[in-house]
DNA sequence: ATGAAAGCGCTAACAA
DNA sequence: TTGTTAGCGCTTTCAT
């Protein structure tokens, strides 16, 4: 086989002109403008396109409108052991919700040690219409970045360190998701529920576990010594919840996510205690792993379906230069609840 | 804040041309055939490019040449339970592997129950220059409309209706795999080994279990009763592997995928069973599940990095009309050993 | 309601 | 080695 190419031309603009009888013009206008038409006008040039199978050129609209209907995203490499599963099925979502409009998510990646590189390429080369910026845990650089050379974006994730940036962004109440997982918790009759959370430099982190921490105030349980901060993986966490869990008082476990919710059931398994019925754990973000966990793990879902589909509204509303109606918005996350929280008969 | 929009108008190939004191031929020389230009020239031409920022115009380069540098990608939506980990995985490889050429990769949608949806569209737009295809699972029908059209592409997995196919692929060969895992119980003392795979309709799923009855051959073993076909979920195999452990001779299972070995430990559990002492499991494709089950999952790993690698060099290829060195790429995957199989003392 | 002319920024082909 | 001309396919502006 030789390499292949297309071979048969696309037809133009021109071709459907000629063969409908009419200027390359009125063919344009069929396409952007049909209310422009006479009507059997429409319908000549609309019967030619379908016959043709004729779609307009991107590149030479692009070149015209300065416009590529492409919406960039930078995709970080993937990461030995971190789960970068909740911005992919992110991503998933965003590819549905940005298709209905005919525009595409454009990947590119960057020095994962420099937050803004890859972003002044693309702007510059005009590739992009607007980036979708979902990394914003530690800070927001890329939104003063582009704020400053005046380039359309949107953040899915809050501005934590200016809340006064006025910038569009989606995110997920965190802290109600901590809130409600403790809740349930306390419900289930669960009364000295312990946080294991990130270090205290994550915002993110900060942010859920002030939601546990409300809950415990809101019925009156003393949370002294029962706040610990750890990092991210299944071993950090499984040690934390044997000393957790040595006294024997702490029966319920809420987690920042669900590594380390995952870690707390392994510290059950070689505790030989009962997950739900013993010691009741939630864990954060409803990850495969959260399905697939012995026995289950009860997880904050966070509505990312939703998220995207806002977060595109509001990349079409800067696009469009309107304002957004509400250009941030907050959504709230729902409890999955799966049998690590339930007592068994 | 007014919706933003870049004010400054980038630099084009004429504000460089005429800074530099040249023709703007000379200075899309500089940028692509720079050994045209005499030294002196290329020397000033690049300064003031530099110190311009200027970047290319895409659009422009793309309709002169009728390359985008964008390579799609069909990206599924996301599906309740099933994980798309893998190809997740594989996408973050090829983001990076691509972005070293200039090339990037754009995602689309289509209609989930019709294969071929969503191609026709950016190719007829001259959206894209090559496809890169992941879902050969079901066969390739997108292969045969690619091939039909002249659109280049290439797959990550082989033809397996049509072995005669001569389009470029990269594969991992996951009957290697399998017989990898089972050469791995076999060798920690499990003699009877079973199989949990896939349907047989699943012709990744029969090629894997082909690696188990290899091994299982070559160490002597009767296979009768011990190949076992399921549909891949936890649940199933969960009930799948308390019937196999029934008689308490089978002491290893190598099993088609991850979600299935998980399973196969939650039936462990409930059974009070040791895995790695008492059964020996391992799984497929190195999840993260694989990676936080517990006590730790032995599983099969495909070298996503080198599958990305392989075929941006085969796109590549194919886009210069070289004809690739060989198409068709087969490479190896690896046992990462964790403690699922292995004896604790 | 439709058409003609111009031009977006770039590169291929050719001329100097 | 460098410059000139033309044109990729489309939409904007203005004329009809």
């Amino acid at each position: 086989m030789s390499p292949s190419r297309r071979l048969d031309p696309q037809p133009t603009l021109a071709t459907v002109a000629e063969r409908a009888g009419v200027s390359r013009q009125t063919v344009s206008n069929a396409l952007n403008s049909p209310e422009l038409l006479r009507e059997d006008t429409l319908a000549r040039v609309q019967a030619v396109i379908e016959e043709l199978g004729y779609t307009p050129n991107r590149a030479a609209r692009q070149l015209r409108t300065r416009s590529s209907h492409l919406i960039g995203l930078r995709f970080e490499p993937a990461q030995e052991g971190t789960s970068n599963a909740l911005i992919d099925r992110f991503v998933h979502t965003l590819v549905e919700a940005t298709a209905r409009t005919g525009h595409h998510i454009v990947l590119f990646s960057g020095d994962p040690h420099d937050p803004l590189d890859g972003y002044d390429r693309l702007l510059k080369a005009t590739a992009v219409d607007a980036f979708v910026i979902t990394d914003t845990y530690a800070g927001t650089p890329q939104a003063d970045f582009l704020r400053k050379v005046g380039a359309p974006f949107v953040t899915f994730g809050r501005p934590w360190d200016d809340p006064s940036a006025r910038h569009p962004w989606v995110d997920v109440a965190g802290s109600k998701g901590a809130q409600l997982a403790t809740e349930h918790l306390l419900a289930a009759g669960h009364q000295r529920v312990a946080w294991l959370g990130w270090e205290k430099s994550s915002r993110i982190g900060e942010d859920r576990r002030s939601g546990w921490s409300r809950a415990l105030r809101a019925a009156g349980v003393d949370q002294a010594g029962l706040g610990v901060r750890i990092s991210d993986n299944v071993d950090a966490a499984r040690m934390a919840a044997h000393a957790m869990l040595e006294d024997g008082t702490v029966t319920g476990v809420a987690c920042v996510s669900d590594t380390i919710a995952i870690g707390v059931l392994h510290a059950l398994a070689e505790r030989n205690l009962r997950p739900g019925t013993d010691v009741g754990v939630t864990g954060f973000d409803d990850s495969l792993g959260a399905q697939v966990a012995w026995p289950g793990l009860t997880s904050v879902r966070q509505p990312l379906e939703q998220v995207a589909i806002e977060v595109v509204d509001l990349v079409h509303a800067v696009l469009s230069l309107r304002a957004p109606a509400e250009p941030a918005r907050m959504l709230e996350p729902t409890l999955v609840v799966r049998r690590s929280s339930l007592r068994q008969d």
